[in-house]
DNA sequence: CATGAATGAGCCTTCATTCAT
DNA sequence: AATGAATGAAGGCTCATTCAT
């Protein structure tokens, strides 16, 4: 739609980009603004016209990842119909986020976090619970309807990170498609 | 049973201890040799007898728990009568370690794998996938008796991830017990 | 009289005021452009169309206010009647401009100095040495008539440290009258 | 006497002392540690082993020089016998900073006081305070014997100003004595 | 073995200056 | 004239590592 809010500056969004894909391949402390000023094709002093400090970089890639991951799956799950597609829809949603364009700037939210200065962390941790409240809440109607037998609060957590980790093993280009391994974590989830 | 080649001497294992602790709560590249000295009680300097490198005090905190987990998994499955407890014991085993005296080496492996040099992972590999292949024997008997109804190989990463990430929300002083958590791992792996 | 060829440009003076102060406040190394530029209401780049660098900005600064002391100098002395007038004069003037409208010029022109290009300190050494060659004249016929007992040169030395340190410790709008505290100075260098 | 707690260390000595001859001749600003680093004849990265910043390093330059020149002055005004003594020893003292082997330390506090952290001032407050309060002490008793006419406050001002400039034009080595130069200092204040 | 001062490469960041628009 | 993104050379500082004591 309008994508003018979605692009603060041209430039901008190359070095985010570029960022996640660094931080993620890298780790953020192993990666140097020179590096990532490469990366993008500027020198690296251009990048504090944009950026106040690579902390905030990295800052803006989770925040900015982290919004898209919430909106989307408030989209997904209002458009799912029945308790079972609201659930496929959890899943889908952050398999997607893992494995899809976002792949890299969702892999540096979760194994990076901690890099992150504490005040950081801060601002974003409300979105971050946002985030989760929507699994819960999912969660928690199948759990009072039998859908599934494990606490939600356990289940949300075991199920997290089953999907977090598919990004160390699993290939969407590989033999097994990304619907079947959807459907592979749901059904772990459900009945369980 | 002869404990002294895993002591090659009290000052080493101080540091790895240390090691282990503060590369998982700081992140092995955040974390100084300074500090690391300052924890164990020793100057800086000193680190550099007993190990030639930062480097390779992180590829020994690993080495040490890879070859551990190992050794305690095979101890574990043969102990195992049944399929059914020998699954068990495949999940306790790793939780034991996320979250047990090893919690911290356990961390470090990982989840700072990436900082470790390519020779270094190299030369961890073969202890990593005799440790990965115990799992996949007992899977793929729980699989060909359709006590498991998922890929083996899928299965083992997805029940992986999920122990995994215990470290970020399980405490094992909190309401729930380290049984009831394997057991609930357990039933998300049988019958998925 | 004619003030065109002083006022070479609006933005100029208005660049060479907010100088002036900016250099006095936080010293010529502290202060970067971008902050001369915002405080004239400009961006930092627009600076350059009026000069050619940080460091002929300083040299104007100080080039301003030197011929403008002179100036000052000459018309006061020449207007002065008897020789204790002219010795009046000769320290009245420097302080006028230690505590009047100049005062952030003369103060840079005075703790600057060595900030200047070796290049721009010749440029502006003629200027300087007529300035104190007025000093001197004066002080040599006071001398000369038995008014003051110190060696002109060492004299006007010490009178000139006393004014130019006023501007550490002299308050305009305190209880001190600059009247009185002239008065003051002068007392110090005639009988010395 | 006990020279050993004033020689916190070679390296820092000599340090400081290059520090104190580096930051008067260039001004602290414009000094690199690279070049102070080379002045002492050690690489930068050494100069942090002993302080923690460059800020810290001006800060001991001001804070041990400081504390001399108000040791000094008390010893030297307590040996004074008469008022006029003491009058002459306020001058000599301050002119032996400003001119001897402390000359560039000295230089150092008056002219780069306002490169020192707020902080940095604060901690030096009292030392300044302390010291100024025996020239005030002594200016007031002669002024109330009438030995000086102008207010101890002004005259102490004047003097220090007068003193202080002498580091820019007065040689040592040149054809007035440090006696003679105090003398007429000295006749400057008094009578004044 | 331990010490801790010294090393020196490298890091993030700043900033005067340029230039296409 | 003004803009402001880009430049690129430094700058202060960190830190793993070495080595004489």
């Amino acid at each position: 739609m309008n994508q003018i809010e979605l692009r603060p500056s041209k430039a901008k969004q190359r070095i985010l980009t570029a960022a996640a894909k660094l931080f993620r391949e890298r780790g953020f402390a192993r990666c140097t603004v020179r590096e990532l000023a490469d990366e993008v094709g500027i020198l690296s002093g251009s990048l504090f016209h944009h950026f106040k400090s690579k902390d905030e970089i990295l800052f803006a890639v989770m925040d900015e990842v982290i919004t898209a991951m919430d909106r989307a799956l408030a989209q997904a799950v209002d458009a799912a119909g029945t308790l079972e597609e609201k659930i496929r829809a959890l899943v889908r949603n952050e398999l997607e986020f893992v494995h899809g364009p976002n792949a890299h700037a969702t892999g540096v939210l979760v194994y990076e976090w901690s890099a992150l200065s504490p005040e950081g962390q801060a601002m974003l941790l409300a979105n971050r619970e946002r985030y989760f409240a929507r699994w819960q809440e999912v969660l928690e109607q199948a759990h009072a309807r039998g859908l599934v037998s494990v606490s939600p609060t356990v289940l949300r957590q075991l199920i997290h990170g089953a999907i977090v980790w598919t990004a160390h093993w699993y290939d969407p280009d590989g033999p097994m498609s990304l619907d079947e391994l959807e459907q592979t974590v749901v059904a772990l989830a459900i009945k369980a």
